[in-house]
DNA sequence: GCGCGACAAGTGGTATGACCACTGTAAGGC
DNA sequence: GCCTTACAGTGGTCATACCACTTGTCGCGC
């Protein structure tokens, strides 16, 4: 039940850094309820309309949790709105893709070095049991890359920082996305099998031996590999598309 | 001028998800403009509180630029408002900055390995100018901040990857706030000016060598000593405070 | 007395219409 | 011909009414 005082506010600018003001001096915390709309529009001297739109602006980006018959309740902002924000903006500039994965590479090369000194003991035993997951679906590209995926994330939570693990998540759905491309294209060629799981494996022991040094080789080559690989496919597909695309237009 | 057929759609949930799939079909496009609030909401079958709630939520993630008297324009979504999203997020979790520390190595490490490969020779005169001018601003906590600061995002900037310079740039509010604060605290440590110096100026030619593991670990014993001092000058600043505040309750 | 259902109060959600402030342009006066 | 002014279009704000959901309570029936 906050939010009082500070009279004279005008424009929904104005309002917005007002609110932004609140959230910063730590005036407004996680769990508290605002004050009804019609209440805190009066005493904030501005009208309804003004209000919800800040409001509905706050709940888009996270802050506020509005529902309907019951009021709106500050709380922690989740990565999730960044996710939906990497989408858009991936949405607009499509070509992005190489980038974030040149971003994943960095995030993950970091968090594995961390990991290698902070990873508990049932850390490491969670990611061998993933390893094994992904080894007995080498076979299968959707649930192979979902335990690729899987096994990559646990990497990053190892290394229990929040900060990389919330970039880490926010680029997540476009990893996710890639990895089930990828594997669909990597599975059919033989040998790669094989390799894949081979490279995961070094990644793993390195952490156990809690190498931090090698345990970023290993996965830095592990990555490049994939591009090389991905590369590949590119043209492969492509060569396959040209003999496709001579009846329908893309 | 864009945005018709579509009825049948209520609420500001559906208006929002509407929107959205306009922006990843790609019917809208940067710098179309949208149609005056009145005859959109009047398509749209939604009140104009309503759509204007939407608009301002758009506005309020950058995907909009709502010019009063004019009209809304499409526009790509920046960098900025996930550096107030990170702002906000510091604000409600303040112990954050170690972890923020963290990213930023991850990013810089693998931005100064593309660096090594795609610099370009302006890249590398312009790196080696910003060097100069930390060796001549090494007295000043501020001046002397800016230009380390400016070293760092040079870098960045030189891998030429648009995911990791905007990653950088959405923390790169809280690195120029520590930077100054930690600049105040070793300014003052005789010797430590002059390895600072040297540490950069390592980077720097490893770059220009090329060299993308020398430059990766170079840099990064460049903030593993960074880190070290940053802990003993807690440690020292601990120690005079626990003299000043036996007065006043923290 | 206990339990269930209907009603009522409070809240967010939506709609309407009006008016204000800013912008660009076209018509009018000099 | 140029400057000034008026107007039309746009976003910005406001007040009011009503709808929909949630919750708690009161009262009826068992």
């Amino acid at each position: 039940m906050l939010s009082e005082g500070a009279e004279e506010l005008l424009g929904t600018e104005k309002l917005f850094a007002y609110f932004r003001e609140q959230l910063l001096s730590g005036a407004l915390n996680a769990g508290d309820r605002l004050l009804g709309e019609r209440e805190l529009a009066l005493r904030l001297g501005v009208s309804r309309p003004v209000l919800r739109e800040t409001l509905r602006s706050l709940a888009m980006l996270g802050f506020l949790d509005i529902r309907h018959g019951k009021g709106a309740y500050v709380r922690h902002a989740d990565v999730s709105v960044l996710t939906d924000f990497f989408t858009f903006c991936l949405a607009q500039q499509p070509d992005i893709l190489d980038d974030v994965m040149e971003a994943r590479v960095a995030i993950e090369c970091q968090a594995i070095r961390l990991a290698c000194d902070r990873a508990s003991a049932s850390d490491i035993e969670r990611i061998g049991g993933l390893l094994q997951t992904l080894r007995e679906t080498l076979h299968d590209p959707v649930a192979g890359a979902e335990a690729d995926f899987a096994f990559h994330m646990a990497l990053v939570e190892a290394g229990r920082s929040p900060a990389l693990i919330m970039l880490y998540q926010s680029i997540s759905e476009l990893l996710r996305r890639s990895h089930v491309q990828r594997r669909r294209q990597t599975t059919v060629v033989p040998g790669i099998r094989d390799s894949l799981f081979e490279a995961h494996r070094e990644v793993f022991l390195s952490i156990v031996e809690r190498d931090g040094d090698a345990a970023d080789r290993r996965l830095r080559d592990h990555f490049a590999i994939g591009d090389e690989l991905r590369r590949k496919s590119y043209i492969a597909a492509f060569k396959e598309d040209a003999a496709f695309s001579r009846d329908k237009t893309i």
